[in-house]
DNA sequence: CGGTAGCTGATACTAAAGATCAAGGCGGTG
DNA sequence: CACCGCCTTGATCTTTAGTATCAGCTACCG
């Protein structure tokens, strides 16, 4: 099945990469960490070390495979790359992450870029909120 | 002098703080870390010890008198808070760091958070850029 | 099948940041 | 202006995220 994305990416169709695919796919649009992962595999009885999540992780973002986030609190969170560019929406009562994506904003982003001179390789925007109280 | 800033925010103005602050102060835009500060000040022959540049800079971040960011890279970076919000513009080659602000993305984001049923705490906008070659 | 290049898990390690605690300094009170 | 309490400090230990190392295993090409 998805084995052809880990080929394609030149790596090895092993257990464990197979499991992290699986786990992330059926993570859907939830962003998880490394830690996330290797507990739900350990828990699972998979004979997994938290060494491969990392590297695994590595290399699948290398491929363009998975997306990593830095939000704030010192871990990274991962999702799948669906393919098209999303930025989030960060609750900060409920930890609920929703994830947008507002052409405009990105536009007026490449022409500040333009005007100082630049392009964008890459940019990444999170609103942190709350629910409106009225 | 600034000392008025420590007092306000109930800290006692003591030779760390006082060092530390007016460190930022000469660093203008630029932005540091904490073992920046650390470093230069053990340079400058001052007897200070990592965990105070870590402790007081967290305080100054709580009394809202400085501004923490996190960049890629593990590290957290610090600068005075002007004031005014303004968002990031990191160049991927030279490191440089650029600040603007722009009104109609923040007003997009407000909207975008309002269509969804929330208010805005805070946002981190950066964007990854590099030169323009043509 | 069999060889080998690439992968894995355990473990040791590094770096950023926070926790602990005895000793010291700030600043209010007299 | 000297004293004393309490906040602050520096040294050090701990925690947490992530990387490096390396002997043994496994996918996959023939």
């Amino acid at each position: 099945m998805n084995d052809g994305n880990l080929r394609k990416a030149g790596l090895k169709v092993t257990q464990p990469r197979k499991r992290i695919l699986e786990l992330l796919d059926e993570a859907g649009n939830k962003h998880v960490t490394a830690d996330d992962i290797y507990r739900v595999l350990i828990q699972a009885g998979e004979d997994i070390g938290l060494a491969t999540v990392y590297r695994v992780l590595n290399q699948f973002e290398a491929a363009g495979l998975v997306v990593k986030h830095n939000f704030e609190g010192g871990q990274a969170y991962y999702e799948l790359d669906s393919g098209d560019h999303h930025d989030h929406m960060v609750c900060v009562e409920t930890g609920k992450v929703i994830e947008f994506s507002n052409a405009k904003i990105e536009k007026l982003q490449a022409d500040i870029a333009k005007e100082h001179g630049y392009d964008i390789e890459d940019h990444s925007l999170v609103i942190y909120v709350r629910p409106k109280q009225d």
